[in-house]
DNA sequence: CTGATTGCAAATGCTTTGCACGCCA
DNA sequence: TGGCGTGCAAAGCATTTGCAATCAG
């Protein structure tokens, strides 16, 4: 739960407000407020853990309004809906500044890592245009699990996940 | 919507039979319906579909029934759930014959391709070593659009869809 | 027989929406 | 002033669950 670089949040509210201005809409203190919060961490985050961020620096916005103002900044193309397996949608800040990144989810502990390689999206590129499409984007998502749990019988991310009180994903039933 | 080779429900059926019977679970005649329904075509379904199967061909199986005959499926490992973007649950029957495919989706119409690449899955399955984990599954998702579309103003696949009145995918509206 | 399975309806959990009021442009 | 935006509560929707009756082994 490392904060973001500073300006980032500013960067996005700035963003924001361009793109409600071309749509003709409107800015308020709720979007402004809401946005920073999306954007003061690099974590990803559900819309209720959103809300939580709201609640705990007292703002003033309901619940209706996150959602309404997620939907906007999926809109405008700032956050990125991703499935990272659970059964509530997830989103994705930091797609701003690593366009096109995957992740790779611990199976263990349910730590998401997030990594880039330009021969997957390169060998990506080629097999779609292969298949006669335009490719638009790319997701991937790979589940493993560390070396560490396996060889040593312990996991560190395992033990942050307890200290963080981070649901683990649905499927370790 | 081809139909499966034949025998492929049939095999679906035994493999449950078989978990079920490991686990200590009864094998029932709604159960083996709702297999054979399932494994009858090689489409991914929603479970909203698949209980619409077996309102068609008159089975004796609620609703409840098939959401619990689907989640025991996945479990073993028969069904596998996918991500098409969409807001409801798909499964995809096709793991059993192709266990490592991908997916590809039209952005124009929704249709899915699935499509296999040895070097996809070794190049990935290397990043996630380098990275310290061992890979268990990898899922990848293509966004793409026909270049037919693009530079013939029309796409074979936009056709077929609407014929078939299948739905189109969430993120066109 | 005994406990797993089913159907039904009610409950759940996340997300969206209708509406009246308030506020931005 | 004209709408857009907001909060609230109610509605929606897919999915899950409690319970009594039924059925498989």
């Amino acid at each position: 739960m490392r904060s973001r670089l500073p300006g980032m949040d500013e960067a996005a509210v700035a963003k924001l407000d361009d793109f409600i201005r071309r749509k003709g809409l409107r800015r308020t203190p709720q979007r402004d407020a809401i946005v920073r919060l999306a954007f003061s961490e690099d974590d990803h985050f559900t819309s209720e853990e959103l809300f939580d961020r709201v609640r705990k620096f007292n703002i003033n916005a309901s619940r209706a309004t996150v959602y309404r103002t997620i939907s906007l900044l999926v809109e405008a193309k700032l956050l990125r809906e991703i499935d990272l397996g659970g059964d509530t949608k997830t989103y994705d800040p930091n797609f701003l500044e690593k366009p096109s990144h995957n992740h790779l989810v611990c199976i263990d502990c349910g730590k998401v890592i997030e990594f880039e390689d330009s021969h997957l999206e390169l060998l990506n590129d080629c097999l779609t245009r292969r298949m006669g499409f335009r490719p638009m984007s790319q997701s991937i998502k790979i589940e493993a699990c560390c070396e560490r749990l396996r060889t040593k019988g312990s996991c560190p991310n395992l033990i942050q996940a307890r200290l963080s009180k981070k649901r683990l994903p649905a499927r370790r039933r």
